[in-house]
DNA sequence: ACCATCGGGACGGCCCGTTAAT
DNA sequence: ATTAACGGGCCGTCCCGATGGT
């Protein structure tokens, strides 16, 4: 994002901005109420009052409501999720007998993907229940994309480490939802996890299951 | 349903419609369109349609569209999402060294889990995403209770297998959202699944993970 | 044609009426909701109501809200008024010096104009303010002509005692509105006046006028 | 009357006022409208009609159509009556045998009066019978005390001249009353009088009544 | 044979998203 | 950049027919 030398939340001066300045506080303003009310709940009079501006401002910078959701909310969300491609990274070349590596990128992984569910989870919301109809063309043009060129990295890696036979694209779609809910449901009920501790225990979900092998010593049968 | 002195199911004929089954009929077909639209976005127009009446009959049955809505969407949820605990089930009574009982029962929990997801998952998202307050409260009161009651169904059952140390809250909302995105984009995504293979894989990774340990053998490393 | 049944306001049972007098019994209950609401501020729910009957009752008894009108309001005023014309009876054949008869004519005049206008003056109220077109047209056609009479009567009477010059019509017009306005005053403040003192002070006023003639002892100047 | 700044017929134009005199503008159009079909009886979309605007314009300048209702009729029509408490003025100083002096105040008070009621007379209907209990009301806190404000000036000229014994409320009352009908009746009949010869009858009325004093002759006996 | 309920066309008040005019 | 303006539509209800139970 770019610096900015004025502060956006600053309601008490007029402050004169450039046109673009003026449209990236309008957009972040609109996220906010997007977020909080969808798109339909959403009055135009309610992205003005946020954005400190007048209704007419909104028109002057987006010719409709729509688009100004498709900037604000659309096209940063398809951004996001775009850009959690690159979380998901490239195997280690060579072969690691305890997948220790790969758990390390793992957790990694996961750990990136709850920062970005941070932000994104209420977006992803907002535009999948919505509308249906949008929301269907919305998924598959622009967020399934990005899913499966997360799931192609794990086939690219797919040799490199020893795993179970397993659906990468039900992998893929299970820890993107698995992040999103728990995202959701912290932002929900107010309570705040440590991101380290979860992703560590979801790497660990993901990679070694809940069950101890049978032939380990079973850490603490009885808690 | 209500005890009637007719035959609520007999009459073959055209019949006008009881309070009852008008009223019903009314909530189903309000599921229908707040699903698609969520509250916001929903026209009471919309909901007469759908219901194939007039829009007064609606206020007839119900006092707002909220109401309507309540009935429809927020109380059939939070129904469906107290039921899910009843597929949590008992732990068996014995010691399983494989952990094979509890691995079945998973199995069918997420079965479960996945059939209900199917319906309320778009309830779910148009009440966690159509206003944020009113979220937060349905969330809190109606949804986490359950959730907290499964919790404490994995609780009680720690002692009578071998697993590694946990976080029942998280593990149980991992799963839910798990679940809950996986009914979600097959919806979206037209694309269907079998639901068997669907509980066998996430039990699988729910379990053991994806990883085979160490000194066992790599199944299938270059598929 | 069958005689009235009981008290209309048992809304206690259901009794089954005659057809006429469930007609009566709703135009009672009318006048009383359309001399609280008018025309327009009546709900035909609230005519129902106050009659302790179904809204589709009211429609087997009267084509529409405004026939109701017509039979509760309307026509009732009508006839009250002229029948108001009778009270003005006729003068007195021979002559009388100090006009004692035509005095004790007028309170009777008066008093019965007041004790009608009790009942008449909401009527009068939601007729004349509820719509300016109806009530113009109803004004002329079925109150004036009654005043009208009234006013003959007095110009009958004009030779028979000792009088001032002055106009009939905007005596009777003044008298009309007089007494409307203190029945109007009497329900709106909840304060109950003696009729027969009212009757004898207006009655006085009237034929006397407030001042005492000059050629008269003052009776109490300084109260 | 202050010039009419838009044709409310005129079609396409779009004329731009300010806040202020656009307000103004549509309490000036609503007071007719209301005056013509009351609160309950008047459409918000006539009103807008009448104002030359759209009927979202009327909710920006006003809440709800009662607050426009109150700003429109209710508020100068209890300005208007209390303004008449100036018309009563003061008794002259010193004492008038014949009470000319009186005569000539009061035939003023009752021109004022009678020019006032002109404007007040639908205001007062529609207020008066729109609604019986907020007629109670309205009555009560302001109607009533400016009433009885005159009531008072009359009392403090009491002990002036020569007069009879009479109830000053009753008096007040009545002469209110009459005056309203008067305007009320010409408004409807549509026949127009001459406001002094009008005046110059009631004041008669008031001071000396119909009749003609025994000991005095008899004017005109047989017209 | 009465009556209550179902059913609906139309419009009520209100205000939303949007466009001129200043 | 701001205020005034507007077309249209929303939620809710009103007045009133039609249908079927008791």
């Amino acid at each position: 994002m770019t610096a900015k030398a004025s502060d956006p939340r600053g309601a008490g001066k007029r402050t004169r901005l450039t046109a673009d300045a003026r449209r990236e506080q309008i957009i972040e303003a609109a996220r906010v109420v997007f977020s909080r009310s969808g798109l339909a709940g959403t009055r135009t009079r309610d992205l003005a009052a946020e954005a400190g501006i007048n209704e007419a401002m909104l028109y002057r910078h987006f010719p409709s409501k729509e688009e100004l959701f498709e900037a604000a909310v659309a096209q940063p969300l398809e951004d996001a999720v775009a850009a959690c491609v690159e979380f998901a990274g490239v195997a280690p070349a060579q072969f690691d007998a305890t997948a220790e590596l790969q758990q390390q990128q793992t957790r990694q992984f996961i750990y990136d993907l709850c920062a970005a569910m941070e932000e994104i989870a209420p977006l992803l919301g907002v535009v999948l229940f919505g509308d249906a109809t949008e929301a269907q063309v919305y998924y598959k043009d622009r967020i399934q994309p990005s899913l499966a060129k997360i799931q192609t990295v794990i086939e690219t890696n797919y040799a490199s480490w020893p795993h179970r036979d397993f659906d990468p694209e039900l992998v893929v779609e299970s820890l993107f939802g698995l992040t999103w809910f728990l995202a959701v449901s912290e932002k929900l009920s107010g309570r705040k996890r440590n991101r380290e501790e979860v992703a560590e225990q979801v790497m660990n979900l993901l990679m070694n299951g809940l069950k101890v092998p049978a032939d380990q010593d079973i850490p603490n049968p009885d808690h």
